[in-house]
DNA sequence: TAGTGATAGGTTAGAAATAGTCAAAAGGAA
DNA sequence: TTCCTTTTGACTATTTCTAACCTATCACTA
């Protein structure tokens, strides 16, 4: 059985899926009543449902032509980067370890997942997948440190 | 004479064999009043029974309408598998870390890795690929064991 | 422009409904 | 006995949902 919060995120996903811009605009009293609620339950499920982790960006406006919006980010980062192949990943990672940020399940544990079988896909993809997995990295390693 | 522990699993493993997705979704307290005892009970068997090394995998959630979940991985190379969505790998993650087979910073890289923005891809393929990934993973804690 | 009322959405506290944890008691096999 | 597993129950943590109150914006009028 569903909570009600689970089936409005349900209708808002379907909704903004089904959008051109995938972007969703609508009141939140209105949205309230279609699903029996008090108004506050919508800005419960915006907040555990549609957030900047889940690719989600909220706006909202009050009084007299009030609204609530949501839209789906594009998660491309705008830059290219050309990506890795397999020995270009491994090294970067060996150098992370022999520099200390990572110790030997880490480095492990990376090796098998850049594994070309392991990730599939086309050659190029496969590349630029790489690397977005290691700027997630340097990105963890830095946010430790600092 | 079978305790009320192998009971219950017997219970559990008819009910997922039986399901297509191999998946089961109940409520503690409910389980716990079928087979008339306590609710930790069930925590008990799922901690105990329904582990990774014997191929499964737990989520749950508190609060209304909360839920405990069993998910049978597919172990089966050649089979397609559905794949993971995030919340699902996450979920296969941290099961890995209580049970002591990844410290902590193994699942932060982990999480990390599996994030939706770092992966990419369309929905179905990034599903695929974090199943690979897993099945990665998986494999290698095995080969570390064995 | 300033003021005012209507019409939105925002915030917060707390109750209710679940599941998790942990340690002690009970059982059972060697 | 001794050691390991099972079972229980008290306490804790999380999630959902509502209700009451707070604040921003609009439309209109003086």
């Amino acid at each position: 059985m569903k909570s009600l919060a689970d089936r409005i995120e349900e209708y808002l996903r379907f909704l903004i899926e089904r959008s051109e811009s995938k972007t969703l605009q609508m009141q939140r009293t209105e949205l309230a009543e279609t699903f029996g609620c008090v108004p506050s339950q919508i800005t419960y499920v915006l907040s555990t449902r549609f957030t900047i982790e889940e690719g989600f960006v909220t706006e909202s406006r009050r009084g007299g032509k009030g609204y609530i919006r949501i839209r789906q980010i594009d998660s491309s980062p705008g830059r290219i980067s050309r990506g890795y192949n397999q020995r270009e990943a491994l090294a970067a990672i060996e150098n992370l370890w022999k520099e200390g940020f990572l110790d030997g399940g880490e480095v492990e544990l990376l090796k098998c997942l850049l594994n070309r079988h392991v990730l599939g896909l086309a050659e190029h993809e496969r590349h630029l997948l790489r690397g977005r997995m290691l700027r997630a990295v340097y990105d963890l390693l830095g946010d430790n440190k600092g």
